[in-house]
RNA sequence: GCGCCCUUAGCUCAACUGGAUAGAGCAGCCGCCUUCUAAGCGGCAGGUUGCAGGUUCGAUUCCUGCAGGGCGCGCCA
């Protein structure tokens, strides 16, 4: 139940009536007739700008329209006020009965409440992480990790059909790398000294478990053997471990992929050949010479006559090519038969969530994509800011090279996963942001995370009061006298859950789900605030031992409460508390 | 040189995608605990939305130009 759609229904019938009667004329597009909250809620519950949108082509002032649409609007059920205010905006009051009636539907529907129709089920793709199997998941993989996951959860909550994504580069030279620095780590475990690890492979310490769980295995199977005998099943071995790594960092807050998708398989399987035959079959293919590269130093460059693909015919500033002089494939070309891979699964709507250095992806994507597609296929990226570590106010030092990265588990297990995932949705994704190890876990009401979780725990509390009052917190929905919920800050409170459905369907459509830890923390404070007229008016409390009837309605109303929290939470992968200490 | 993003209160960020008097939280000041968790609430103060134009009933939002910041610009991965 989206009490806006349901008003937005209202006037547009008022509005279909007023062409039939000759008022308005025949065929406008209701398109742009919007039903919203007025931007300073002290002008009422609900605003529609259908006066100003339809004046023109009424041939009237806006308030004169607005006036003969609020007389009618005067008559709808639930309507309590209306009036006409600015250039023209209508506003208006919902009665009391009203409000109540969306208290008891959100009992009802339970955390179910907020979901909508508005994907009708369409396929969605959303690819994230997508980190290199080359190591464990760092400090800098968290934020598009969180972000790729609730991105998921919103949208699935918006009515997609929503597959997540991991997509592992398993092909490229830097597993190539991995396996040289596994082979030296396993000569390590077999007693050999290797001293400092060189330049150009992975310094990092958690490759001596993979060098010994691979003497383990093989024992000396590989030691004294030419690289061509060991690369190959070291690069197998190795990757396989890494993936375990990395889903196991991942479980760690809570994020599971549906597919995982290796890029080895993708190469192996043809699709490169296939999708290279396509693209020359609409002749975007053909051989020519790229100039130079502009803005940057380029010593070595000589021009070349290559494989391009068209891409300018889509949007490219200019053509790309698709092979390397020497003949093998151009690295973009995996990436392009993956996107083919994607549309030939069924998503016609890809969604990319990759760090902000990857700046130019979407330009090298979409022309394949369009060109692959017909037009049909869609890529959408997010792209995400860098976060930068700081503990005691002090920035925490990164250097790959001494091997000190700060992992994901590290963080999660100091903070814990909530605390993760909620933060890292409080902000734009591709702005940078600062995580502050001391202030994240601060529990004041600066901390967007213990201030929703307060809220949300202090509920609860309520709620075990209630239990030890009256033996019971169960909310009968079909005996409880809700018409109880009758004043300004019960209805205020009711309003602010109302509007979640909304929420998730703007966000859904902006693909900002950072905007969810915004509303959040409006609901939680409409609940602390209400909370606290509790201390200075006795009536406003939640429980009265002697008004059973009371107690309970204001029971149910903490219910809705807890319910929205909860189903927005749920949203954010945080799971709700019910008590933050004792 | 080109492309994309950014510039809003002292600080960190919003503003429901073109709406009304641009809002929150910190930091500062003033109040509220014999009362369901004061880890909370209420209030005050703080602004030429980088600058200059344009589009229209109406612009932080869209367009153009300028200034400042970030990222990207190979056949590397």
């Amino acid at each position: 139940m989206n009490i806006f759609d349901t008003y937005k229904s209202v006037v547009d019938a008022i509005l279909a009536s007023m062409a039939i009667a000759g008022e308005l004329p025949p065929g406008m597009d209701l398109n742009r007739v919007k039903v919203e909250p007025p931007k300073d809620i002290s002008h009422g519950d609900l605003s529609t700008n259908a006066a100003m949108v339809l004046s023109k082509a009424a041939g009237k002032n806006p308030r004169e329209l607005g006036e003969s649409i609020a007389e009618k609007l005067r008559t709808a059920d639930g309507v309590r006020e209306v009036t006409l205010a600015g250039p023209g905006f209508i506003n208006f009051r919902l009665t009391a009965e009203a409000w109540q009636k969306v208290a008891h539907a959100i009992l009802k529907q339970g955390t179910a409440f907020g979901d909508s129709q508005m994907g009708k089920g369409e396929k969605v793709n959303v690819e994230y992480v997508s980190v290199n199997p080359t190591g464990p998941m760092h400090a800098g993989h968290m934020r598009g990790a969180v972000i790729g996951d609730v991105l998921a959860n919103l949208l699935q909550k918006a009515g997609y059909d929503v597959t997540r994504e991991y997509y592992f580069n398993d092909a490229g030279t830097q597993v190539d790398v991995l396996a040289r620095t596994a082979y030296l780590r396993y000569r390590e475990a077999m007693g050999e000294n290797i001293g400092e690890i060189p330049e150009g492979l992975y310094p990092g310490e958690y490759m001596k478990a993979v060098g010994e769980a691979m003497a383990k295995r093989d024992g000396d199977k590989w030691m004294n053997r030419p690289e061509q005998d060991w690369l190959a099943p070291m690069r197998a071995f190795a990757v396989a471990r890494m993936i375990e790594t990395i889903k196991a960092d991942l479980a760690l807050i809570g994020i599971r992929h549906d597919v995982f998708t290796n890029e080895r398989e993708i190469v192996e399987n043809g699709t490169l050949d296939k999708v290279f035959t396509a693209l020359k079959d609409m002749d975007l293919i053909y051989q020519g010479t790229l100039p130079p590269p502009k803005g940057k130093e380029m010593e070595d460059w000589e021009p070349a006559e290559l494989t391009l693909f068209r891409s300018s015919k889509f949007g490219d500033s200019s053509d790309r090519p698709l092979k390397k002089r020497d003949g093998t494939w151009a690295y973009i070309m995996p990436d392009i038969a993956y996107h083919y891979d994607k549309m030939q699964r069924g998503f016609m709507t890809m969604i990319n969530v990759l760090g902000k250095d990857h700046g130019n992806y979407l330009d090298k994507m979409k022309p394949a994509i369009a060109a692959l597609s017909d037009g049909r296929g869609s890529i959408t990226v997010q792209f995400c800011g860098m976060v930068k570590l700081f503990k005691n106010g002090e920035p925490v030092k990164l250097s790959k090279r001494a091997g000190n990265i700060i992992t994901l588990r590290e963080i999660v297990e100091e903070v814990g996963p909530g605390v993760v995932r909620f933060y890292m949705m409080t902000r734009t994704p591709d702005t940078e942001m600062d995580f502050d190890f001391a202030k994240v876990v601060e529990q004041s009401k600066d901390n967007p995370v213990f201030y929703v979780q307060y809220a949300h725990a202090r509920c609860h509390s309520v709620l075990r009061n209630a239990r030890e009052m009256f033996g019971t917190a169960d909310i009968d929905l079909d005996s409880v006298d809700l018409s109880l919920l009758s004043g300004a800050d019960e209805l205020e409170l009711i309003r602010q859950l109302s509007a979640w459905p909304r929420q998730v369907e703007l966000a859904a459509e902006a693909k900002e789900a950072h905007r969810i830890t915004g509303y959040l923390h409006d609901v939680a404070s409409a609940f602390h605030a209400f909370w606290n007229k509790g201390r200075d008016d006795a009536t406003l409390r939640f429980l009265h031992p002697d008004n059973r009837e009371l107690s309970f309605a204001r029971l149910a109303l903490v219910r809705a409460v807890v319910t929205v929290i909860a189903s927005g939470l749920a949203v954010m992968g945080v799971e709700p508390l019910e008590e933050l200490h004792g």
